[in-house]
DNA sequence: AATGAGCGC
């Protein structure tokens, strides 16, 4: 309904920064945020996050798209958010 | 400093 399309990102390597993963997935779409998830006690990175883009279509095709790809060595996994 | 499947103050 409202205009946020967020997409899982997991599988990520722990040293990723917000701007990395933006970069990586800018060709997609327009992104509004980007979220990595940190250890609430440690801060440390869990290793996904979360990117919200501006149309639905962006958020399919970053599944379609990035699902799988390699970044920085590891590949991505890339899903429709809230399961 | 470290970890490796995971759906988030």
């Amino acid at each position: 309904m409202s205009g946020i399309f967020s997409v899982y990102v997991g599988n990520a390597p722990f040293q990723t920064t917000e701007e990395e993963l933006g970069n990586f997935f800018s060709s997609i779409g327009q992104i509004n945020n980007v979220r990595i998830v940190c250890d609430r006690e440690t801060g440390r990175p869990r290793g996904f996050a979360f990117i919200e883009f501006a149309e639905e279509g962006s958020a399919q095709r970053a599944v379609e798209q990035m699902n799988g790809a390699e970044f920085n060595g590891r590949p991505l996994r890339v899903n429709l958010a809230n399961k």
